[in-house]
DNA sequence: TAGTTTATTAGAATGATTCTAATTTAACTT
DNA sequence: AAGTTAAATTAGAATCATTCTAATAAACTA
């Protein structure tokens, strides 16, 4: 989807996002969607933006986190109780999670499919289903 | 599984866990098991306890259902970032998860079926898969 | 540029969970 | 049954991720 190769236009994708673009914001942007596919929690990418020389505080992490979210330009997922991690991939794909070492990884989406699903309320509707393929014994590098 | 018509041995049920039959141990097994198939968290199960005159405190409500899970009493789940649910149900099943109302509902396992799972890395082995299909504009009721 | 709106931020607040260290209880021994 | 020991419980402090607050700063608009 995105890649180093042809060049982003970071501004024009914040602004998409109804989003003023900010220098946080941009460089919030290019950490997430420069090298694309990435899995990251909000300490993260603080931290990484610190390491980077651009002082992006923890909250302007959060709320920018979620505002991408909600613009659809990130999705959230839980794998652990208490920790968040935010994926750069927001196409239909499901999930390998590490327990030993906490990887994430992406599975194609058409890699799993799903047989029947239950029937659901009147009015209900699915807005997503998440597959965890939890792993255990394998570090995730092979 | 387990059902209010043929009474269970919660001290036993314990002591299989390998954990002392205590009075907390006991008062918590009877509200997760009497009735059989539930999502509780722990704030949950803890005011609950004390509703029903038995003074258990949250630690200890804490300390029970990570035993309880790691005797393979319960089974812990995480739909939202923040909070744990534990499950009593620990066969094979998935969930159906109510945004709106935050209710979950177990789905049956053979509801659901899993084409193709990815290869997987040298040594890895899948410990766990867990579906969570996410409803919106649904009270869970009907 | 002035005025208005939206962002950023430090630090406080929150909420779930875990830890600590002291007390109590269960199980074992004699 | 009393004494001993190991395990369990507990209140409250500590921790960690996340959210809130209210003040400052930057972006947009006219």
């Amino acid at each position: 989807m995105h890649n180093a190769v042809e060049a982003i236009d970071f501004a024009e994708l914040v602004r998409k996002a109804g989003l003023r673009p900010t220098r946080q914001r941009l460089s919030l942007a290019r950490q997430l969607f420069l090298n694309g596919d990435r899995h990251v929690t909000a300490e993260q990418l603080h931290s990484e933006s610190l390491g980077q020389g651009f002082g992006v505080s923890l909250a302007t992490v959060y709320n920018t986190l979620h505002q991408f979210t909600t613009a659809g330009l990130l999705r959230e997922l839980v794998v652990d109780a208490g920790r968040s991690y935010f994926d750069t991939n927001v196409s239909a794909h499901h999930h390998l999670y590490f327990e030993d070492s906490g990887e994430l990884r992406d599975v194609p989406g058409d890699n799993v499919t799903i047989g029947d699903l239950p029937a659901l309320p009147d009015g209900a509707e699915i807005s997503r289903v998440d597959i965890i393929i939890r792993v255990k014994n394998g570090d995730g590098t092979s």
